[in-house]
DNA sequence: GCCGTTTTCGGCCCGACTGTTTTCAGTCG
């Protein structure tokens, strides 16, 4: 699938044009593009071919005929073009913080800079501050840039990025002069990943410089926990701080309270979503900003978040939904989702115990999910080829059954279904046979080998273990590991396409580090009627905390209560997964 | 380059912080 790619030569198109100075309305067409072109999950060859791409917005005739001359040579004449006229080299100097178009563009034309090892020489020798525009300082910070650029390993995961949070809050919540404090920005998205984590702060005389701002401000970057002060302003701090398992870049915003709503929903973007958000009260004559919405100078709404969105004529929208992915037309046209609450879900399907290669046992697992309110949950331990992970052979997991209902006659409040988490093999057979796999109540297929195979031959051992009447659910459907290791080159749309007709539910790992089906196959699988099991994959009672990461993905996703399979009561359930099963 | 419930042409989102500046450009989100 060549999505990716071809949205990565749009944005490298933008960052040439950038750095030349171009028309920046056209600059954003393109990366407009890009961003559109990577949020389809689908092959865009075939929604090419079958017309659907020219209806996408953003996506205009010129745009339209780059894409169809790269599938028919292979390239981009006007991308080339444009390479022919910088060193390709220099565009990794736009990834150092600090460094933008302009002082590219400066360092390449007065200084023949053309990469990151030539522009840490003109900084030693000083040519750098020299440079008309530049000086001591900006060259230090520059520096600073690249020192972060590389030790730093770009965006952190979900749950390093709410540690992260907690530390600040936390802190934040016992200075004087805090009011209220909310976390913005794509960690109350849920984003997969995390660039840096947000924090909103309101304070009274938050805009005055000798206010509560100030002294805000002054505290949180003079914190234990800071490493570095990046930027430190009356309303805003900048700092990389420490927690005990990542380094994370951390933005505080401090604000009026008046102003809270709005700063609330202009920090938690995303800034595609603002940017349709501010069009639409261009058109009503207002302005909106993270101060309020404005009728001239007159504010119509501040104090509150969901106000901003009634004001422009807009239903509230979901800080999940908030990518510009049709939620701005949905909220329109009172036609968004219902999302998916942490409260909706009464089961957990995927867990480990130390009988595989997790750390507690049965009913150790079975009290902790009732902590959680949950009606079932399901055993799911690995199977005899997952040797590594201390797999389970045939005979151990038929006596794993047995000992599973014994517990389960034991224990009160809560049931306990069995499972298994049973590899697909090389050629898309299971692991165990179907006498085996009949005796339990729920079944995981999932890929733990041969990940890197070409696209046919992961597709059909996805497709073949659906057939298989026993399979309930395939398991962490691409097999991706977020920030280590890349998707399978699975045919996603063949896959979702097959769930639905063999009644075949597909996992959302909740686990931080997989998140799989990720936001957007969610969607499209929730479109095609497939079901979503989310799972927290636990390997201890602590695992069990991670489903509020699966439902965050399906509801990025656009899934409803009525998508997730684990929302089902008990009784219901049963009969769903009869319905794919022999008589 | 894209788009149209004020437009098929003429617009296209907004502000904070920094550093190098005598009033603002560059970068970032």
């Amino acid at each position: 699938m060549e999505n990716a790619i071809i949205s990565a030569l749009f944005d490298q198109m933008a960052d040439i044009m950038e750095i030349l100075g171009e028309d920046r309305f056209r600059i954003n067409s393109n990366r407009k593009v890009a961003r559109v072109i990577g949020d389809i999950p689908t092959d865009i060859r075939d929604l090419l071919a079958g017309g659907q791409l020219a209806k996408v917005p953003g996506i205009g005739k010129s745009s339209l005929a780059k894409i169809e001359e790269f599938f028919k040579t292979g390239a981009i004449t006007a991308h080339q073009e444009l390479l022919k006229k910088i060193p390709p080299e220099l565009l990794e100097l736009l990834t150092i913080p600090g460094v933008g178009p302009k002082g590219v563009k400066a360092v390449y034309e007065q200084l023949k800079v053309t990469s990151i090892d030539e522009l840490k020489a003109v900084i030693e020798n000083g040519k750098l501050a020299g440079l008309a525009g530049f000086g001591d300082k900006k060259a230090a910070a520059i520096a600073r840039g690249i020192a972060f650029l590389e030790k730093s390993t770009g965006r952190i995961r979900l749950d390093l990025a709410l540690e992260a949070s907690h530390l600040v809050l936390r802190f934040l919540r016992d200075i004087t002069g805090t009011l209220k404090t909310q976390t913005a920005g794509s960690l109350r998205r849920c984003a997969e990943t995390i660039g840096d984590v947000d924090i909103l702060v309101a304070a009274d005389k938050g805009k005055d410089s000798g206010g509560e701002g100030g002294q805000i401000i002054q505290a949180f970057t003079s914190a234990d926990f800071v490493q570095e002060v990046l930027a430190a302003g009356p309303t805003k701090g900048s700092a990389i701080i420490q927690t005990p398992s990542a380094a994370v870049h951390v933005d505080v915003r401090v604000v009026p309270q008046e102003s809270f709503g709005a700063a609330a929903q202009y920090f938690t973007g995303s800034k595609e979503h603002n940017v349709r958000l501010r069009e639409i009260a261009v058109k009503k004559k207002l302005k909106l900003n993270e101060y309020g919405l404005f009728k001239g100078s007159k504010i119509v709404a501040g104090p509150v978040e969901e106000e901003i969105y009634e004001k422009l004529g807009l239903d509230y929208v979901e800080p999940l939904l908030r990518e510009d992915r049709g939620e701005v037309e949905a909220a329109k046209h009172h036609s968004l989702p219902e999302i998916i609450d942490p409260e909706d879900i009464v089961g957990d399907f995927h867990m480990h115990t130390k009988a595989s290669d997790g750390n507690c046992g049965i009913s150790e697992l079975a009290e902790a999910a009732k902590e959680w309110g949950y009606e079932y949950i399901c055993i799911t331990d690995h199977s005899r080829s997952s040797a590594i992970a201390n797999g389970l052979s045939a005979r151990q997991l038929a006596k794993e059954i047995k000992e599973i209902r014994k517990i389960n006659e034991k224990t009160k409040g809560i049931t306990i279904l069995a499972g298994c988490e049973v590899d697909i093999l090389a050629d898309g057979s299971l692991d165990f046979d179907d006498k085996l796999l009949a005796e339990l109540d729920f079944v995981i297929a999932s890929v733990h080998s041969g990940l890197a195979s070409p696209r046919q031959k992961v597709t059909m051992r996805t497709l073949k273990a659906m057939d298989n009447p026993y399979v309930t659910c395939i398991g962490h459907p691409t097999g991706r590991l977020i920030g280590q290791r890349e998707a399978m080159d699975l045919d996603i749309a063949a896959v979702i396409n097959h769930a639905a007709q063999t009644q075949t539910a597909l996992e959302v790992n909740a686990n931080p580090w997989r998140l799989d089906l990720k936001d957007i196959h969610c969607r499209m699988a929730i479109e095609a009627g497939v079901k979503l099991a989310i799972g927290t994959d636990a390997h201890s009672t602590i695992g069990l905390g991670l489903m509020g990461y699966g439902v965050a993905t399906a509801g990025r996703g656009w899934a409803t209560k009525s998508d997730v399979l684990n929302t089902l009561s008990l009784a219901k359930l049963k009969s769903w997964i009869k319905i794919k099963r022999p008589r």
